[in-house]
DNA sequence: AAAGCGGGGCG
DNA sequence: CGCCCAGCTTT
């Protein structure tokens, strides 16, 4: 018999919760855990349309592993946190060559793979295996601290802990997928994180947090730090046809595994290109400077276009360096504000036409 | 423009 | 344990 918690749950998922996203159709462990892995850090909304294109390309665990990791990549432009894309790739393929293609069944086994944590690990063995395991995502951690007015900020360890014995506590061994889809929907969409609508919360005549009138408290906040600011310069060599050079960032790091412009604080363009090609630029133009915000700091970036009128006959380095021509673009992983400046390239270069 | 989100890896 | 990893939405 599911607690009373559960019950509560499961009823208001059942008339109110999501049963139409992308990822509760042919549920299959596979399906769920690439959509969890994209649901780290990124909303259900932004995600859906990158899970379809994901999923057209990659239907199953094994056309992931067979996939070079440049295309894996590529798919998972403008979805950020890029750790993930390519932790996912290396766990399809330790499941394709270590176990067959199947997925572990408990958490403990699918915890040992890249990328898979203990709430993504349950979410798969609820979800897709229909068998009691809890989860602890954003969504959880919100509506629970508001139930039980828990203080302090989820990321010290004391907090985390003390969520993850209630949440294990409440989860139901009967219905565990829907009482965990509810939990998400529920956090979602009434226990948001501002403006909870608590008149349409099933939880709401126990819920401490609304008790005391502070749903605004929980969970406790993150302490804010002034992120550091850091600059760069982006060197945009384009040759006589139009493609720009590209370079493959060293994983892990920053954009692991992505294309990048020549970047550097002191990189001089006339220098660079000199040492190069053995020649000087014909063109050189300073673009305006724009700012990129990561977790840990802002990165001022400086654009500037360095033009050949020839094509350089440089031997390259094909793992790891490339011309990008902007009307065949090949399928490969950029950093988000790469793929704006070749996108503005682009623009400029039709335009001459 | 700034704040908030948020899970997993790693030292 | 604290720090490292983005990019999107909300305010």
């Amino acid at each position: 018999m599911p607690n009373n918690f559960a019950t509560r749950i499961l009823a208001w998922f059942d008339h109110h919760g999501r049963h139409d996203l992308p990822w509760q159709r042919d549920i299959s462990p596979y399906r769920v855990w690439v959509s969890e892995i994209m649901l780290q850090q990124t909303q259900v909304k932004t995600v859906i349309p990158f899970f379809d294109r994901f999923m057209a390309a990659f239907p199953t665990v094994d056309a992931l592993a067979a996939a070079p990791e440049d295309e894996v990549l590529h798919l998972w432009t403008g979805l950020g946190y890029y750790a993930r894309a390519r932790n996912l790739h290396k766990a399809a393929r330790q499941v394709c060559e270590q176990r067959g293609g199947e997925f572990p069944t408990d958490v403990e086994g699918l915890m040992a793979l890249p990328g898979i944590g203990r709430s993504t690990a349950g979410a798969i063995v609820s979800i897709a295996q229909g068998r009691r395991a809890a989860i602890l995502d954003g969504n959880v951690k919100r509506v629970l601290a508001r139930y039980h007015a828990i203080a302090g900020w989820p990321g010290k360890t004391a907090v985390h802990n003390a969520l993850w014995d209630i949440a294990e506590a409440y989860t139901p061994g009967e219905r565990c997928a829907d009482y965990t889809q509810g939990m998400m929907d529920l956090g979602a969409t009434v226990c948001t994180r501002s403006s909870p609508q608590c008149q349409r919360c099933p939880l709401v005549g126990d819920c401490a947090a609304h008790r005391l009138g502070r749903e605004g408290d929980f969970p406790g906040k993150k302490p804010k730090k002034t992120l550091p600011v850091r600059r760069t310069r982006f060197l945009m060599l384009r040759d006589s046809d139009g493609c720009a050079w590209l370079e493959k960032r060293p994983s892990p790091g920053i954009w692991g595994g992505l294309w990048c412009f020549p970047e550097g604080e002191d990189l001089d363009p006339e220098r660079w290109c000199l040492d190069r090609t053995g020649r000087k630029p014909d063109a050189v133009e300073t673009w305006p400077e724009f700012r990129h915000t990561f977790s840990h700091y802002h990165l001022e970036i400086v654009p500037i276009l360095v033009e050949l009128d020839a094509k350089p006959g440089w031997v390259m380095e094909a793992d790891r360096q490339l011309w990008y021509n902007v009307r065949q673009p090949p399928q490969i992983g950029l950093a988000a504000p790469v793929a704006d400046l070749l996108e503005q390239l682009a623009r400029q270069g039709q335009a001459k036409e």
